[in-house]
DNA sequence: TATGAATGAGCATTCATTCAT
DNA sequence: AATGAATGAATGCTCATTCAT
């Protein structure tokens, strides 16, 4: 994973060279060829390290997996999403379209970055339930109050439709993810105009959220 | 996977008894535990088999994965959707929030009781191109004509809105498959109000499709 | 291997179509990749029949092979040597050189026609005990006296030196196969002109051993 | 193969302790069975290792016996013959008699030493075409030319028939190598009279490739 | 901290052979 | 005579993990 966007230095404070370098081989080769496609072996030879060392700081194969899971979604992808929500949801002048907009961008930009760490991160998940819990309550704690507020403020002034914010929230993820899925997972490499299927997604959705007169 | 629902005979034919053991129960392992945390000596001890008849008949691992995802793909999933689809879209009446309605919750109960199934058959998909294309050839053929000119009738009749058809129908499975996979394959176990879910979902989905006047 | 210089009917008598089949394929194949390196899954894929039908005729893969070589040894190979030996020694006008001339250039023939078979009839006859001693009694029953016949009549004509008839008959054929080895085996695909090399060794053996006054 | 004649460590160096074992196990049992008769398992087993190690250390089975026989080709049989032969070659007494004497004499006690490896050697060689080109040319750069140089400053001194001294030393090189396997590999365990079998072959190659007055 | 030799269980796959039909 | 399904032992090889240094 490329650091454009965040400083890797928290991350890794307290690992040695060795251990980064394993850390990062790891990762890599996790992303392209998932977990039990990828082998200790590999990961020492592309670390330049002995394969003992994997074990002497992860402990196992496993764990040195899920460290590198849970700091993404945790160091990564949460504290990112969230801030990059918290910033656009700032702005006064934010509506509805405005957010979808900024955030259905940005969020794509960044499965584009990172999409082949992300379905091994999604693959992980659907096995296992530590991880699981740990991105819904991370979620459910730090994204959907602050979403959920923003919606509740906009119903208040008449502009989105009286649903329960969650059931509005879980349609908006609802099609991003599934956007994402058939966009990166599925066809891979295909020609596809994102833009404009991106406004009409919202196009749609804000017809069906937007309260008329 | 069971069989309620359509015949194994047709798919089975000229298959020895042990054969069909071997495939069923490679089904059953694959659906538990993925393509590589399954072993062939596990799936021979399930079959009660010879663990070298199986490559006498499937030739390799992979293959006979790939024969079953195929099968699945091919025989399973594919026929019954697009059957329930052209059934559904047949009726004089059929509207689109009628038809949404039939379809995510039939479809929902389908993917309820193959979901450990579909989980692999996903999960492989993003690996294989070879079923990528097979399963996006068959949708573009099958399902795709079929609820496009459904569309394009409602849209003369100005009742649904003037987009391109391919944006609505993408719009449409995109939120049906990040709802399933926000549903089943992230929140496993979780209590979860289906029929209001669905209701909401088709609300927002017809009041951003659906023309005013 | 061709039959070019002999009836094949002969030793297939009694053996059905597929039997044949399997002993021609089994045949080819030995003689491409040797004993072990074939499978009989290969030779009854080859021979167009059940690989079960291999063990009916021929027990098991070892037994075919040595029924093969057996047959190789008893009806082709020796068989065509002594017959020509005694054809070139029948003739009144023989000498030495004429004799080993025609020897080395026909047996040499024969030897490019059946390389590869030939490769693995040494090879095997150096593991396996009965069919060198087959060889032994073959040769020392029916070519030795034939040609020690020969070399003791010169002999007494004065023209070949006073050797124990074994001892030049080995010598030659130590050449002779020293020469082959080199050729064939070692050398597989070298330009080589036999007819030169084969003038030279010739010589060099007539000097050694014709006598001068 | 045993070590009386050459020293071991030069080509040991850097190998642990079980490499040697495995090293040796092998080369043992390669020569017993020959390469396609011998399990790895088997040779862990004698070396008293885990079979694994025999893969990190060797890569594969085909490796390993390449390693053993290139290795014994390079650094033993080679070597060997060319520093024996450049000993009796420096000799200014030496003869041709009394050149082809000690050598063939020295090689046909080499053989016997080591003849159950030579077997495999030859063998492999034939289906082998690195091994096969490696020894040419081993044998080309290095033994080649000390004879023939040996072979032309006879036959200035009038001693040696003029022939091309590469087909002399074709014509020696068969006579001995078709002697060694008529008598180490297909008449394995025979009572034979090697000194005077010898004696009797010099004499009539001497016969033939010395100048008379 | 770091190495790399060593382990041993596990894996997919091959193969000669048997047997019911 | 012929088939081909079925066997089960064996094989080469991989891999996560341990341990002495």
């Amino acid at each position: 994973m490329d650091n454009n966007d965040y400083s890797d230095e928290l991350y890794f404070s307290g690992m040695t060279e060795k251990q980064k370098k394993i850390y990062e081989s790891a990762l890599e080769i996790f992303a392209e060829k998932g977990f039990s496609g990828t082998s200790t072996g590999e990961i020492a030879k592309k670390a330049g390290v002995a394969e003992g060392l994997i074990f002497k700081h992860f402990k196992n194969k496993k764990l040195l997996f899920q460290k590198i899971a849970f700091m993404a979604v945790e160091k990564t992808i949460l504290p990112l999403t969230i801030l990059r929500t918290k910033k656009i949801l700032s702005e006064n002048y934010t509506d509805l379209r405005f957010f979808l907009n900024l955030f259905f961008n940005e969020r794509l930009d960044f499965i584009k970055k990172h999409r082949t760490f992300l379905r091994i991160i999604i693959q992980e998940m659907s096995f296992d339930a530590e991880l699981q819990n740990f991105a819904k309550k991370q979620f459910t704690e730090k994204m959907f109050p602050m979403v959920s507020e923003f919606i509740k403020r906009h119903q208040k002034k008449g502009v989105i439709i009286d649903l329960d914010p969650s059931i509005i929230i879980r349609m908006v993820m609802s099609s991003f993810l599934g956007y994402s899925i058939l966009r990166f997972i599925l066809s891979s490499d295909e020609e596809w105009d994102d833009d404009m299927q991106i406004k009409s997604m919202i196009d749609i959705l804000c017809n069906g959220l937007i309260k008329r007169k």
